[in-house]
DNA sequence: GAGTGGTCTAGACCACACT
DNA sequence: GTGTGGTCTAGACCACTCT
Protein backbone atom coordinates (compact mmCIF):
# COMPACT_ATOMS: atom_id res chain seq x y z
CA UNK A 1 0.00 0.00 0.00
CA UNK A 2 1.65 3.25 -1.37
CA UNK A 3 1.71 6.14 1.40
CA UNK A 4 -1.52 8.43 0.55
CA UNK A 5 0.68 11.38 -0.60
CA UNK A 6 1.98 9.34 -3.64
CA UNK A 7 -1.82 8.33 -3.92
CA UNK A 8 -2.91 11.97 -4.42
CA UNK A 9 0.12 13.26 -6.50
CA UNK A 10 -0.48 10.10 -8.77
CA UNK A 11 -4.24 10.83 -9.31
CA UNK A 12 -3.34 15.01 -9.86
CA UNK A 13 -0.95 13.92 -12.19
CA UNK A 14 -3.34 11.60 -14.35
CA UNK A 15 -5.83 15.15 -14.06
CA UNK A 16 -3.45 17.33 -15.78
CA UNK A 17 -2.07 14.55 -18.36
CA UNK A 18 -5.74 14.30 -19.12
CA UNK A 19 -5.93 18.54 -19.45
CA UNK A 20 -9.06 17.58 -16.73
CA UNK A 21 -7.39 20.85 -15.43
CA UNK A 22 -7.53 23.71 -17.56
CA UNK A 23 -3.57 24.43 -18.28
CA UNK A 24 -4.11 28.20 -18.26
CA UNK A 25 -5.82 28.31 -14.56
CA UNK A 26 -3.93 27.95 -11.31
CA UNK A 27 -4.92 24.29 -9.79
CA UNK A 28 -7.21 24.03 -7.29
CA UNK A 29 -5.88 25.07 -4.22
CA UNK A 30 -4.30 23.44 -1.57
CA UNK A 31 -7.23 23.42 1.11
CA UNK A 32 -9.97 22.63 -1.24
CA UNK A 33 -7.54 19.70 -2.51
CA UNK A 34 -7.35 18.58 1.02
CA UNK A 35 -11.21 18.72 1.56
CA UNK A 36 -11.53 17.01 -1.84
CA UNK A 37 -9.29 14.15 -0.72
CA UNK A 38 -9.90 14.14 2.64
CA UNK A 39 -6.46 14.83 4.26
CA UNK A 40 -4.59 17.21 6.27
CA UNK A 41 -2.77 20.01 4.25
CA UNK A 42 0.59 18.77 4.60
CA UNK A 43 -0.44 15.92 2.96
CA UNK A 44 -1.28 17.95 -0.20
CA UNK A 45 2.22 19.64 0.17
CA UNK A 46 3.38 16.43 0.15
CA UNK A 47 2.07 15.41 -3.17
CA UNK A 48 2.62 18.61 -4.94
CA UNK A 49 6.44 18.27 -3.83
CA UNK A 50 6.64 15.45 -5.59
CA UNK A 51 5.13 16.75 -8.46
CA UNK A 52 7.29 20.11 -8.54
CA UNK A 53 10.42 17.33 -8.75
CA UNK A 54 9.10 15.99 -11.51
CA UNK A 55 9.03 19.33 -13.36
CA UNK A 56 4.91 18.96 -13.71
CA UNK A 57 3.80 21.89 -11.91
CA UNK A 58 5.32 24.79 -10.10
CA UNK A 59 3.89 26.96 -6.86
CA UNK A 60 3.94 30.81 -6.60
CA UNK A 61 3.17 32.26 -3.16
CA UNK A 62 0.37 34.28 -2.89
CA UNK A 63 -0.78 32.64 -6.43
CA UNK A 64 -1.54 29.21 -6.67
CA UNK A 65 0.04 25.83 -8.18
CA UNK A 66 0.24 25.94 -11.93
CA UNK A 67 1.04 23.11 -14.69
CA UNK A 68 4.72 23.81 -16.24
CA UNK A 69 3.79 24.87 -19.99
CA UNK A 70 5.26 22.79 -21.45
CA UNK A 71 5.78 19.69 -19.41
CA UNK A 72 4.89 17.30 -22.28
CA UNK A 73 8.16 18.54 -23.89
CA UNK A 74 9.89 16.52 -21.53
CA UNK A 75 8.21 13.18 -21.87
CA UNK A 76 9.22 12.76 -25.10
CA UNK A 77 12.54 11.58 -23.63
CA UNK A 78 12.99 7.45 -22.53
CA UNK A 79 14.44 6.45 -19.82
CA UNK A 80 16.97 4.03 -21.09
CA UNK A 81 16.86 0.14 -19.44
CA UNK A 82 20.14 0.96 -16.83
CA UNK A 83 19.21 3.65 -15.96
CA UNK A 84 17.61 3.86 -12.85
CA UNK A 85 17.63 7.43 -11.47
CA UNK A 86 15.39 9.97 -11.61
CA UNK A 87 16.35 13.36 -12.37
CA UNK A 88 18.51 12.36 -15.41
CA UNK A 89 17.33 10.54 -18.28
CA UNK A 90 19.68 9.41 -21.07
CA UNK A 91 18.24 9.71 -24.40
CA UNK A 92 18.25 6.54 -27.30
CA UNK A 93 16.04 5.37 -29.41
CA UNK A 94 14.38 2.27 -28.32
CA UNK A 95 15.48 -1.37 -29.27
CA UNK A 96 17.38 -4.70 -28.32
CA UNK A 97 20.10 -3.68 -26.61
CA UNK A 98 23.00 -6.39 -26.16
CA UNK A 99 26.64 -6.82 -24.73
CA UNK A 100 29.98 -7.98 -26.28
CA UNK A 101 32.66 -8.48 -23.61
CA UNK A 102 36.35 -6.93 -24.86
CA UNK A 103 37.92 -7.50 -21.43
CA UNK A 104 37.38 -9.43 -18.31
CA UNK A 105 40.25 -8.93 -15.58
CA UNK A 106 41.39 -9.18 -11.91
CA UNK A 107 43.96 -6.65 -10.37
CA UNK A 108 44.48 -3.91 -7.64
CA UNK A 109 43.22 -0.83 -8.11
CA UNK A 110 44.85 2.77 -9.56
CA UNK A 111 45.17 5.63 -7.04
CA UNK A 112 42.16 6.96 -8.53
CA UNK A 113 39.85 4.27 -8.58
CA UNK A 114 40.79 3.71 -4.62
CA UNK A 115 39.84 7.03 -3.69
CA UNK A 116 36.84 6.71 -6.12
CA UNK A 117 35.84 3.59 -4.38
CA UNK A 118 36.68 3.85 -1.08
CA UNK A 119 38.88 0.99 -0.97
CA UNK A 120 42.80 -0.13 -0.26
CA UNK A 121 45.26 -0.77 -2.75
CA UNK A 122 45.51 -4.19 -1.59
CA UNK A 123 41.44 -4.99 -2.53
CA UNK A 124 41.20 -6.41 -5.97
CA UNK A 125 38.78 -5.06 -7.99
CA UNK A 126 37.16 -6.59 -11.48
CA UNK A 127 38.35 -4.39 -14.44
CA UNK A 128 35.93 -5.19 -17.65
CA UNK A 129 34.82 -3.23 -20.85
CA UNK A 130 31.89 -4.26 -22.56
CA UNK A 131 30.39 -2.85 -25.89
CA UNK A 132 26.88 -2.19 -25.65
CA UNK A 133 24.91 -2.82 -29.07
CA UNK A 134 21.99 -1.12 -29.92
CA UNK A 135 19.71 -3.43 -32.71
CA UNK A 136 23.54 -4.68 -33.35
CA UNK A 137 24.52 -1.21 -33.54
CA UNK A 138 27.90 -0.04 -31.84
CA UNK A 139 25.99 2.61 -29.48
CA UNK A 140 28.83 2.39 -26.13
CA UNK A 141 31.79 1.25 -24.60
CA UNK A 142 31.74 0.76 -20.98
CA UNK A 143 34.83 0.51 -18.99
CA UNK A 144 33.85 -0.60 -15.24
CA UNK A 145 35.78 -1.40 -11.97
CA UNK A 146 33.83 -3.00 -9.30
CA UNK A 147 35.55 -4.48 -6.35
CA UNK A 148 35.59 -8.24 -6.21
CA UNK A 149 34.32 -8.38 -2.42
CA UNK A 150 31.14 -6.41 -3.08
CA UNK A 151 30.39 -8.71 -6.41
CA UNK A 152 30.94 -12.19 -5.59
CA UNK A 153 31.41 -14.99 -8.05
CA UNK A 154 31.24 -11.97 -11.25
CA UNK A 155 31.41 -14.13 -14.26
CA UNK A 156 31.78 -13.61 -17.62
CA UNK A 157 28.41 -14.81 -18.81
CA UNK A 158 27.03 -12.27 -16.20
CA UNK A 159 28.57 -9.32 -18.06
CA UNK A 160 26.68 -10.73 -21.46
CA UNK A 161 23.64 -10.51 -19.88
CA UNK A 162 22.60 -7.90 -17.55
CA UNK A 163 24.88 -7.20 -14.20
CA UNK A 164 22.14 -4.85 -13.13
CA UNK A 165 19.87 -7.70 -12.59
CA UNK A 166 22.38 -10.54 -11.19
CA UNK A 167 23.44 -7.76 -9.04
CA UNK A 168 19.93 -6.42 -7.81
CA UNK A 169 18.12 -10.46 -8.13
CA UNK A 170 21.29 -12.88 -7.19
CA UNK A 171 22.87 -10.87 -4.12
CA UNK A 172 20.31 -8.69 -3.27
CA UNK A 173 22.00 -5.12 -3.65
CA UNK A 174 19.94 -2.06 -3.70
CA UNK A 175 21.44 1.22 -5.75
CA UNK A 176 21.12 4.01 -3.86
CA UNK A 177 22.21 7.04 -6.27
CA UNK A 178 25.23 8.35 -8.61
CA UNK A 179 27.51 10.82 -9.41
CA UNK A 180 28.14 12.01 -12.89
CA UNK A 181 30.46 13.93 -15.34
CA UNK A 182 29.63 14.38 -18.79
CA UNK A 183 31.97 15.60 -21.17
CA UNK A 184 33.12 15.14 -24.65
CA UNK A 185 36.68 13.65 -25.57
CA UNK A 186 38.51 12.41 -28.69
CA UNK A 187 38.22 8.76 -29.34
CA UNK A 188 40.62 6.58 -28.34
CA UNK A 189 42.02 3.52 -30.16
CA UNK A 190 39.63 1.28 -28.54
CA UNK A 191 36.45 3.66 -29.82
CA UNK A 192 37.63 3.87 -32.91
CA UNK A 193 37.87 0.01 -33.37
CA UNK A 194 34.59 -1.08 -31.32
CA UNK A 195 32.40 1.75 -31.95
CA UNK A 196 33.40 2.55 -34.88
CA UNK A 197 34.74 6.10 -34.94
CA UNK A 198 36.99 8.40 -37.12
CA UNK A 199 38.97 10.39 -35.72
CA UNK A 200 37.03 13.31 -36.22
CA UNK A 201 34.07 11.84 -34.48
CA UNK A 202 33.91 12.77 -31.14
CA UNK A 203 32.64 10.63 -28.04
CA UNK A 204 30.56 11.69 -25.00
CA UNK A 205 32.30 10.75 -22.06
CA UNK A 206 30.21 9.81 -18.71
CA UNK A 207 31.97 9.32 -15.69
CA UNK A 208 30.69 8.05 -12.94
CA UNK A 209 30.32 5.93 -9.34
CA UNK A 210 27.39 4.65 -8.00
CA UNK A 211 26.27 3.78 -4.86
CA UNK A 212 24.48 0.91 -3.17
CA UNK A 213 21.68 2.10 -0.49
CA UNK A 214 24.33 2.52 2.11
CA UNK A 215 26.26 4.90 0.48
CA UNK A 216 29.23 2.22 -0.29
CA UNK A 217 30.59 3.12 -3.88
CA UNK A 218 30.05 0.17 -5.93
CA UNK A 219 31.10 1.03 -9.47
CA UNK A 220 33.43 3.30 -11.06
CA UNK A 221 33.03 3.65 -14.81
CA UNK A 222 33.75 5.43 -17.73
CA UNK A 223 31.15 5.17 -20.54
CA UNK A 224 32.11 6.56 -24.28
CA UNK A 225 29.07 7.30 -26.43
CA UNK A 226 29.04 7.53 -29.97
CA UNK A 227 27.96 11.34 -30.39
CA UNK A 228 25.22 10.47 -32.91
CA UNK A 229 23.37 8.19 -30.47
CA UNK A 230 22.71 10.01 -27.42
CA UNK A 231 21.88 13.07 -25.26
CA UNK A 232 21.65 13.64 -21.76
CA UNK A 233 18.44 15.10 -20.47
CA UNK A 234 18.85 17.61 -17.44
CA UNK A 235 15.78 18.87 -15.97
CA UNK A 236 16.06 21.63 -13.29
CA UNK A 237 13.68 23.47 -11.26
CA UNK A 238 14.74 26.57 -9.44
CA UNK B 1 14.78 36.10 8.03
CA UNK B 2 15.28 32.56 6.59
CA UNK B 3 13.11 29.50 7.74
CA UNK B 4 14.09 27.56 11.10
CA UNK B 5 14.49 24.55 9.01
CA UNK B 6 17.25 26.15 6.60
CA UNK B 7 19.17 27.11 9.72
CA UNK B 8 18.81 24.03 11.24
CA UNK B 9 20.10 22.60 7.93
CA UNK B 10 22.63 25.20 8.22
CA UNK B 11 23.73 24.12 11.81
CA UNK B 12 23.90 20.69 10.73
CA UNK B 13 25.58 21.06 7.41
CA UNK B 14 28.58 22.82 9.52
CA UNK B 15 28.71 20.02 11.96
CA UNK B 16 29.47 17.38 9.40
CA UNK B 17 31.91 19.85 7.31
CA UNK B 18 33.67 20.43 11.00
CA UNK B 19 33.67 16.38 11.43
CA UNK B 20 31.74 17.50 14.85
CA UNK B 21 29.80 14.31 13.79
CA UNK B 22 31.87 11.49 13.24
CA UNK B 23 31.79 9.95 10.27
CA UNK B 24 30.97 6.52 10.72
CA UNK B 25 27.75 6.96 12.93
CA UNK B 26 24.57 7.93 12.51
CA UNK B 27 23.72 11.26 13.36
CA UNK B 28 21.54 11.86 16.63
CA UNK B 29 17.79 10.89 15.23
CA UNK B 30 15.26 12.48 14.92
CA UNK B 31 13.44 13.02 17.76
CA UNK B 32 16.80 13.94 19.92
CA UNK B 33 17.77 16.94 17.22
CA UNK B 34 13.77 18.10 17.64
CA UNK B 35 14.46 18.45 20.96
CA UNK B 36 18.00 20.18 20.75
CA UNK B 37 16.87 22.93 18.54
CA UNK B 38 13.76 23.21 20.47
CA UNK B 39 11.27 22.45 17.50
CA UNK B 40 9.20 19.33 16.00
CA UNK B 41 10.34 16.60 14.26
CA UNK B 42 8.77 17.55 10.98
CA UNK B 43 10.82 20.53 11.07
CA UNK B 44 13.85 17.84 11.64
CA UNK B 45 12.29 16.24 8.47
CA UNK B 46 12.57 19.20 6.51
CA UNK B 47 15.98 20.13 7.32
CA UNK B 48 16.91 17.14 6.11
CA UNK B 49 15.40 16.76 3.28
CA UNK B 50 17.44 19.38 2.42
CA UNK B 51 20.82 17.87 3.19
CA UNK B 52 20.02 14.84 1.41
CA UNK B 53 19.40 16.67 -1.66
CA UNK B 54 22.95 18.20 -1.14
CA UNK B 55 24.00 14.72 -1.30
CA UNK B 56 25.31 15.23 2.40
CA UNK B 57 23.20 12.85 4.07
CA UNK B 58 21.11 9.68 3.19
CA UNK B 59 18.47 8.11 5.60
CA UNK B 60 17.43 4.50 6.14
CA UNK B 61 14.39 3.49 8.05
CA UNK B 62 14.87 1.63 11.27
CA UNK B 63 18.50 2.36 11.03
CA UNK B 64 19.26 6.12 11.05
CA UNK B 65 20.74 9.30 8.98
CA UNK B 66 24.10 9.13 8.20
CA UNK B 67 26.67 10.92 6.47
CA UNK B 68 27.81 10.13 2.87
CA UNK B 69 30.97 8.64 2.97
CA UNK B 70 32.50 10.63 0.27
CA UNK B 71 30.15 13.79 0.35
CA UNK B 72 33.26 15.87 0.13
CA UNK B 73 34.11 14.51 -3.80
CA UNK B 74 31.13 16.54 -4.31
CA UNK B 75 32.52 20.06 -2.93
CA UNK B 76 35.51 19.87 -5.10
CA UNK B 77 33.21 21.07 -7.97
CA UNK B 78 32.68 25.00 -8.45
CA UNK B 79 29.58 26.74 -9.39
CA UNK B 80 30.04 28.82 -12.92
CA UNK B 81 29.03 32.00 -12.66
CA UNK B 82 25.91 31.98 -15.05
CA UNK B 83 24.40 29.07 -13.38
CA UNK B 84 22.54 29.60 -10.86
CA UNK B 85 20.79 26.50 -10.90
CA UNK B 86 21.12 23.77 -7.94
CA UNK B 87 21.55 20.18 -9.02
CA UNK B 88 23.94 20.38 -11.61
CA UNK B 89 27.34 22.42 -12.08
CA UNK B 90 29.47 23.54 -14.17
CA UNK B 91 33.38 22.57 -13.87
CA UNK B 92 35.81 25.25 -14.81
CA UNK B 93 38.59 26.39 -13.69
CA UNK B 94 38.48 30.17 -11.85
CA UNK B 95 39.15 33.40 -13.13
CA UNK B 96 37.94 36.13 -14.84
CA UNK B 97 34.91 35.76 -17.66
CA UNK B 98 34.78 38.31 -20.24
CA UNK B 99 32.57 38.36 -23.92
CA UNK B 100 33.13 39.08 -27.31
CA UNK B 101 30.19 39.90 -29.02
CA UNK B 102 29.91 37.54 -32.73
CA UNK B 103 26.61 38.45 -33.84
CA UNK B 104 23.69 40.31 -32.83
CA UNK B 105 20.21 40.56 -34.78
CA UNK B 106 16.67 40.87 -34.93
CA UNK B 107 14.70 38.24 -36.36
CA UNK B 108 12.06 36.01 -36.30
CA UNK B 109 11.65 32.74 -35.34
CA UNK B 110 12.72 28.97 -36.88
CA UNK B 111 9.97 26.49 -36.04
CA UNK B 112 12.41 24.57 -33.81
CA UNK B 113 12.48 28.00 -31.89
CA UNK B 114 8.90 28.62 -32.03
CA UNK B 115 7.74 25.69 -30.43
CA UNK B 116 10.82 25.68 -27.48
CA UNK B 117 10.16 29.50 -26.66
CA UNK B 118 6.05 28.88 -27.04
CA UNK B 119 6.07 31.70 -28.98
CA UNK B 120 4.65 32.51 -32.45
CA UNK B 121 6.33 32.90 -35.88
CA UNK B 122 5.72 36.86 -35.92
CA UNK B 123 7.21 37.36 -32.66
CA UNK B 124 10.82 39.03 -33.14
CA UNK B 125 13.56 37.47 -31.50
CA UNK B 126 16.94 38.37 -30.76
CA UNK B 127 20.04 36.03 -32.56
CA UNK B 128 23.14 36.61 -30.60
CA UNK B 129 26.47 35.14 -30.21
CA UNK B 130 28.61 35.43 -27.74
CA UNK B 131 32.56 33.80 -27.46
CA UNK B 132 33.12 33.84 -23.78
CA UNK B 133 36.84 34.10 -22.38
CA UNK B 134 38.35 33.09 -19.24
CA UNK B 135 41.34 34.54 -18.64
CA UNK B 136 41.25 35.59 -22.03
CA UNK B 137 41.62 32.08 -23.17
CA UNK B 138 38.27 31.03 -25.56
CA UNK B 139 36.09 28.56 -23.18
CA UNK B 140 32.45 28.64 -24.68
CA UNK B 141 30.52 29.71 -27.57
CA UNK B 142 26.99 30.73 -27.19
CA UNK B 143 24.18 31.06 -29.51
CA UNK B 144 21.10 32.46 -27.72
CA UNK B 145 18.00 33.50 -29.03
CA UNK B 146 15.53 35.44 -27.14
CA UNK B 147 12.15 36.90 -27.77
CA UNK B 148 11.94 41.07 -28.03
CA UNK B 149 8.53 41.24 -25.98
CA UNK B 150 10.75 39.51 -23.03
CA UNK B 151 14.06 41.63 -22.81
CA UNK B 152 13.23 45.12 -23.97
CA UNK B 153 16.17 47.30 -25.08
CA UNK B 154 18.58 44.54 -25.03
CA UNK B 155 21.77 46.38 -26.55
CA UNK B 156 25.29 45.00 -27.59
CA UNK B 157 26.69 46.57 -24.62
CA UNK B 158 24.39 44.25 -22.39
CA UNK B 159 26.21 41.21 -24.34
CA UNK B 160 29.49 42.23 -23.16
CA UNK B 161 29.16 42.74 -19.70
CA UNK B 162 26.12 40.22 -18.04
CA UNK B 163 22.87 39.35 -19.46
CA UNK B 164 21.64 37.93 -16.51
CA UNK B 165 22.47 40.60 -14.57
CA UNK B 166 20.61 43.13 -16.84
CA UNK B 167 17.79 40.72 -16.88
CA UNK B 168 17.51 40.37 -12.78
CA UNK B 169 18.28 43.79 -12.34
CA UNK B 170 17.43 45.90 -14.60
CA UNK B 171 14.31 44.09 -15.83
CA UNK B 172 13.41 42.21 -12.44
CA UNK B 173 13.17 38.70 -13.90
CA UNK B 174 13.38 35.81 -12.17
CA UNK B 175 14.73 32.44 -12.92
CA UNK B 176 12.59 29.35 -12.54
CA UNK B 177 14.75 26.44 -13.59
CA UNK B 178 16.41 24.80 -16.72
CA UNK B 179 16.30 22.07 -19.43
CA UNK B 180 19.25 21.28 -21.28
CA UNK B 181 20.35 18.32 -23.31
CA UNK B 182 24.02 17.70 -23.24
CA UNK B 183 25.90 16.01 -26.30
CA UNK B 184 28.99 15.64 -27.88
CA UNK B 185 29.93 17.17 -31.44
CA UNK B 186 32.01 18.09 -34.02
CA UNK B 187 32.84 21.57 -34.25
CA UNK B 188 31.59 23.92 -36.55
CA UNK B 189 33.37 26.52 -38.87
CA UNK B 190 31.92 28.68 -35.52
CA UNK B 191 33.74 26.64 -33.17
CA UNK B 192 36.94 26.13 -35.23
CA UNK B 193 37.25 29.88 -35.79
CA UNK B 194 36.17 31.33 -32.15
CA UNK B 195 37.43 28.57 -30.03
CA UNK B 196 40.30 27.57 -31.66
CA UNK B 197 39.07 24.12 -32.26
CA UNK B 198 41.07 21.63 -34.56
CA UNK B 199 38.82 19.31 -37.21
CA UNK B 200 39.66 16.11 -34.10
CA UNK B 201 38.82 18.62 -31.06
CA UNK B 202 34.73 17.55 -30.54
CA UNK B 203 32.87 20.36 -29.00
CA UNK B 204 30.40 19.72 -25.56
CA UNK B 205 27.63 21.27 -26.46
CA UNK B 206 24.63 21.79 -24.41
CA UNK B 207 21.40 22.52 -25.73
CA UNK B 208 18.93 24.57 -23.24
CA UNK B 209 15.77 25.83 -22.30
CA UNK B 210 15.90 28.40 -19.74
CA UNK B 211 12.29 29.68 -17.64
CA UNK B 212 10.82 32.33 -15.90
CA UNK B 213 9.60 32.60 -12.24
CA UNK B 214 5.76 32.01 -13.86
CA UNK B 215 6.88 29.31 -16.48
CA UNK B 216 7.53 31.76 -19.58
CA UNK B 217 10.45 30.64 -21.91
CA UNK B 218 12.70 33.00 -21.39
CA UNK B 219 15.86 31.35 -23.72
CA UNK B 220 16.52 28.92 -26.12
CA UNK B 221 20.53 28.70 -26.52
CA UNK B 222 23.23 26.33 -27.99
CA UNK B 223 26.33 26.43 -25.80
CA UNK B 224 29.64 24.61 -27.73
CA UNK B 225 32.26 24.48 -24.73
CA UNK B 226 35.64 23.27 -25.68
CA UNK B 227 36.48 19.47 -24.53
CA UNK B 228 39.49 20.08 -22.59
CA UNK B 229 37.95 23.13 -20.73
CA UNK B 230 34.43 21.80 -18.69
CA UNK B 231 32.65 19.48 -17.95
CA UNK B 232 28.69 19.15 -16.37
CA UNK B 233 28.35 17.27 -12.65
CA UNK B 234 25.24 15.60 -11.88
CA UNK B 235 24.62 14.21 -8.85
CA UNK B 236 22.05 11.86 -8.05
CA UNK B 237 20.11 10.33 -4.80
CA UNK B 238 17.58 7.59 -5.89
C1' DG C 1 10.63 -5.14 22.28
C1' DA C 2 13.20 -1.03 21.48
C1' DG C 3 14.80 2.33 18.41
C1' DT C 4 14.69 4.52 14.15
C1' DG C 5 12.80 7.13 10.11
C1' DG C 6 8.12 7.69 7.25
C1' DT C 7 3.68 9.37 7.21
C1' DC C 8 -0.22 11.86 8.81
C1' DT C 9 -3.38 15.00 11.48
C1' DA C 10 -5.85 19.44 12.57
C1' DG C 11 -4.99 23.05 13.41
C1' DA C 12 -1.96 27.87 13.67
C1' DC C 13 0.51 31.92 12.06
C1' DC C 14 3.39 34.12 8.43
C1' DA C 15 4.72 36.01 3.68
C1' DC C 16 3.25 37.38 -0.48
C1' DA C 17 0.08 38.81 -4.47
C1' DC C 18 -4.04 40.76 -5.95
C1' DT C 19 -7.57 44.27 -5.90
C1' DG D 1 -8.83 42.60 3.05
C1' DT D 2 -8.93 38.21 0.94
C1' DG D 3 -6.81 34.32 -0.88
C1' DT D 4 -2.86 31.83 -1.78
C1' DG D 5 1.27 28.91 -0.65
C1' DG D 6 5.18 28.42 3.23
C1' DT D 7 6.23 27.10 7.67
C1' DC D 8 5.50 25.11 12.10
C1' DT D 9 3.50 22.54 16.14
C1' DA D 10 2.71 18.46 19.23
C1' DG D 11 1.42 14.91 19.00
C1' DA D 12 -0.02 9.95 16.69
C1' DC D 13 0.55 5.57 14.34
C1' DC D 14 3.10 2.75 10.90
C1' DA D 15 7.21 0.25 8.74
C1' DC D 16 11.49 -1.27 9.18
C1' DT D 17 15.92 -2.98 11.50
C1' DC D 18 18.43 -4.85 15.14
C1' DT D 19 19.03 -7.76 19.04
Amino acid sequence: MAAKYVLIAREIRRRIMSKQYPANEPLPDQFALAAEFSTSRMTIQQAMRQLIIEGLVYTRQGQGTFIRKNFHQFSQWDLAGSDYFGATKTWGHKGRVSSVVIRFELRFPTEKEQTSLLINADAPVYDFIRLRLLNDEPMSLDATIMPVNLVPGLSRSHLEGSVFQYLQQTLGLKMMGSYRVVRALKPDVLDMQYLNCQETDPVMEVEQVIYLEDGTPLEYAHCHYRYDHSGIVIVNNG
